[in-house]
DNA sequence: AGCACGCCGACT
DNA sequence: GTCGGCGTGCTC
């Protein structure tokens, strides 16, 4: 006898696939990249992703059956299972956390357990307990319940002892149900009932309706709407061409003059036609232009280097006409908070309605929508917009991928797994089609910038500002001697009170940037120096002066703002460091005449969160704006001509190797701001290390010295682009266990590695990073640096064998493990 | 990841 | 005595 079989993925975290048993019938629809319902332990049904047919039993078990096909054709093309696997590969992960990240959540169905009654059983209160009498009642109101509803009912979390016993006494049935979230969006048209298409059963019902006006105007538009647009009509254009009332139409069709029926569209239609054509270029951009090109020949990656304001986005606007012009579909890839409406409008206006949008605001049902365009190789999806989980996306011929401001840390994923890095992944996507990858920033990354300078990558540089305006003219000012002297009010030095004042007085806008939400970081007792602490996390509470509120950025945990200190019970509370609501409190204070803004994530939740304080900020509704680092991303303020920085100081104190270098792009990029127009821009500098080389170096704009300085001290001290970082995170709800735990890893390590080329200070570690515990779980990392000379793959095989003998230890067998590849 | 099974403390 | 706490092992 044929025996079929088919093995899948699961969206777990473990590493192998599993086999299950299929018809033959079913084996002969079921394509790999089709999503299968399977039963998956006792009582889940999961969406499994289909990748290998055959017809060799499993020796050890007995397969299960699939529940159900869930697709008519793969959802999942070949090339992006091909990138999944390298992903999980690369990244040290399994293919199920990849099949997880990368579908959508709509199409990655999990069952629910529903309660249904008993048809069969006849009610005898007798021989139910009260438990399952609440159930059963409930179950005569209504045809289902789910588990979590039978879990309130009985105000208890473990409902299956009462549900067992409800279900051997025949009361209830279960049943396990899927239920595809998707639902296409539907749209109310409405045309003339077919029997009124002949001319003279038409002139009869218009002599009919002649007492019923308002539906006769009604019919009658309805003819010259269908007439000069040729298209199906809308109800809801109906109604507003006529200004009809909902009762006219009703009455309409209930006679049955009208018919409605729906089409399905798209959620996420622009209706527009391309109305701009591309910019032309100036000779700059012409020239730079003409190196990518060049690059391309022969370089499957070209690095761009343009400063702020010179005008990259028009060159990738060329560089995707010509790539559609060859038939070709694009990527253009953003951290998410440069992925403004701004950009969006403007490529749809140069390419119309082939641009489409995938990020995390946008709803699952319109991210759905964009993953069945690609799939169909639709006109919507030529250009694709998104940021970082677009890379996962079912891609049919990828010309071009742009990867703008490529040096931004968002582009990596930190938790959960899949850990990647969208720009690095996108290098690897395009590879697969043999298409193109253009990186572009003001700033570069070390790594981006190693790789052109070794030839790896091209090189191209765009030094010119759009129409030659000048680079903002920037200046340090030492808050430190400004205390001395006494010339601060608050956290403002007397210049930037100046500066300030002149920007306002001359109608011009001010942007003030200061990396930190909340009112203030901590609050502390000026009696016992009692700061209030997260309970789960080792970090102290954020001070949230509008919620009245002390927040944990960590774990989501809050309180109500004590009022007294929760240690010695004193009410001489304080504040210490301070946020972006109190510059804007101060800033009230010192220009209360002007309108003030703030822009954090606090202040910006929501779909359209940034875009209503953004358009504010462009009309011009307000004069100062106050932001965190959100506010220097791929924004163009016309009218800005100051920014000030309120404190350099907690960029450069960061714990990480690339603190340095972050400062720097974050310092560039917020002075990008100033200055778009003829009026040269300008960038005050609060900080009380003026004389700090990197921000000399920023001031001066000295990239190459930056370069210099950060490579020298990289290869240094054994960090990236020389040396590879992989990161071990142990974590537990016991100290003592990770410290063992992770001990003893570090330990096996060293010993595995006790190789030639390999030395001990490869291996750093175990160490608590500076948050020692989040949601309480304690924390540990051991970090390894990999020398050029090494295998990766090899390292990476070691590194697993270590974690298998560790999970074989019993002590430590509930440390969770995961792993960070390129941790930075 | 979920979830069952199993062993322990603290409550109706 | 049961309820629910979490450690442990498995899922085709």
């Amino acid at each position: 006898m044929q025996q079929y079989f088919v093995d899948v993925i699961l969206p777990i975290p473990v590493e192998k696939q599993f086999t299950y048993r299929v018809s033959e019938e079913e084996f002969g629809v079921i394509q790999p990249g089709m999503r299968l319902a399977v039963p998956f332990g006792t009582s889940k049904i999961y969406t499994a992703l289909a990748c290998t047919l055959h017809q060799n039993p499993p020796l050890l078990y007995e397969a299960k059956s699939i529940h159900e096909i869930l697709d008519e054709s793969p959802v999942v093309t070949a090339k992006q299972l091909q990138l999944w696997f390298w992903i999980a590969d690369y990244y040290m992960c399994s293919p199920g956390e990849v099949f997880r990240a990368a579908l959508p959540g709509t199409l990655l169905l999990e069952s629910e357990t529903i309660v249904l009654r008993n048809d069969d059983f006849q009610a005898s209160e007798a021989t139910l307990q009260d438990d399952e009498w609440l159930v059963y009642e409930a179950l005569q109101h209504q045809p289902i319940l789910k588990v979590t509803e039978v879990s309130s009912i009985l105000d208890k979390k473990n409902t299956l002892p009462v549900l067992k016993r409800l279900l051997e006494k025949g009361v209830v049935r279960v049943k396990e149900e899927i239920q595809e979230q998707y639902r296409p969006k539907l749209v109310r048209f409405i045309r003339v009932a077919p029997r009124y298409s002949e001319d003279e059963a038409l002139k009869e019902l218009l002599d009919d309706l002649e007492r019923a006006k308002k539906q006769k105007e009604v019919l009658l538009s309805l003819f010259s709407l269908s007439a000069t647009t040729k298209k199906p009509i809308k109800l809801k254009e109906l109604q507003e061409t006529t200004g009809a009332s909902a009762a006219v139409i009703k009455s309409l069709t209930a006679k049955g003059i009208l018919d409605d029926y729906y089409l399905q569209t798209d959620r996420v239609t622009y209706s527009g036609k391309a109305v701009e054509e591309t910019r032309e270029l100036n000779t700059y951009q012409e020239k730079a232009l003409g190196e990518v090109r060049e690059h391309f020949r022969d370089k499957d990656v070209t690095l761009l280097y343009g400063v702020t304001s010179s005008g990259k986005t028009e060159i990738y606007v060329k560089l995707i006409e010509e790539t559609l012009a060859r038939g070709r579909q694009v990527l253009y890839l953003l951290p998410e908070i440069a992925l403004t409406s701004q950009l969006i409008h403007r490529l749809q206006n140069y390419f119309g309605e082939q641009v489409s949008v995938y990020h995390s605001k946008y709803s699952n049902n319109e991210r759905v929508e964009v993953w069945n365009n690609l799939l169909q190789n639709s006109q919507k999806t030529r250009i694709v917009l998104g940021a970082r989980s677009a890379v996962f996306l079912p891609f049919t011929d990828l010309g071009l991928v742009i990867v703008d401001e490529e040096h931004e840390v968002s582009f990596k994923q930190f938790d959960p797994a899949p850990r990647y890095h969208a720009r690095d992944v996108a290098v690897v996507l395009s590879s697969l089609h043999g298409a193109k990858t253009l990186l572009g920033s003001a700033t570069p990354s070390v790594e981006s910038s190693y790789n052109a300078k070794t030839e790896k990558y091209g090189l191209v540089g765009l030094t010119r500002r759009y129409g030659d305006v000048l680079l903002p003219e920037m200046e340090l000012v030492d808050i430190k001697e400004k205390y001395r002297k006494k010339k601060m009010k608050g956290h403002f030095s007397d210049r930037l009170i100046e500066e300030i004042g002149e920007s306002l007085s001359e109608g011009e806008q001010v942007i003030l940037f200061q990396n930190r939400r909340g009112y203030a970081p901590v609050m502390e007792c000026n009696t016992c120096g009692h700061t209030p602490q997260c309970p789960s996390c080792d970090v102290s509470l954020t001070y949230h002066r509008i919620r009245k509120q002390l927040r944990c950025h960590y774990c989501g945990y809050h309180m109500a703002l004590p009022e007294s200190c929760v240690a010695c019970g004193s009410s001489d509370l304080d504040t210490r460091g301070f946020g972006t609501e109190q510059v804007e409190e101060e800033l009230r204070e010192i220009f209360p005449q002007a309108r003030t803004g703030r822009m954090d994530s606090d202040t910006t939740r929501g779909k359209y969160g940034y875009e209503k304080i953004i358009t504010a900020f462009e009309q011009q509704e307000i004069d100062v704006l106050v932001g965190t680092q959100m506010l220097t991303k791929g924004l163009d303020f016309r009218n800005v001509r100051l920014v000030g920085v309120m404190n350099a100081d907690n960029l450069l104190n960061y714990p990480d190797f690339r603190a340095f270098e972050r400062s720097f792009q974050l310092i560039l990029q917020v002075a990008g701001r100033a200055g778009r127009t003829e009026k040269r821009g300008k960038v005050l500098i609060q900080t009380y290390n003026p004389y700090h080389q990197i921000l000399q170096q920023a001031s001066m704009n000295k990239y190459g010295d930056m370069l210099t300085d950060q490579l020298n001290d990289r290869k240094q001290f054994l960090y990236p682009p020389f040396y590879r970082l992989i990161k071990i995170s142990l974590r537990h709800r016991n100290y003592h266990t990770v410290q063992e735990g992770a001990n003893w890893f570090s330990g096996a390590l060293r010993s595995h590695f006790d190789i030639p080329g390999w030395k001990r200070d490869y291996i750093l570690g175990p160490e608590s990073p500076s948050i020692g515990r989040i949601r309480n779980l304690y924390i540990k990392d051991i970090l390894i640096k990999i020398p050029p000379s090494q295998n990766l793959k090899k390292v990476k095989n070691g590194i697993a064998r270590v974690h298998k003998s560790f999970s074989a230890i019993a002590a430590y067998r509930s440390v969770r493990v995961s792993f960070d590849v390129d941790c930075y």
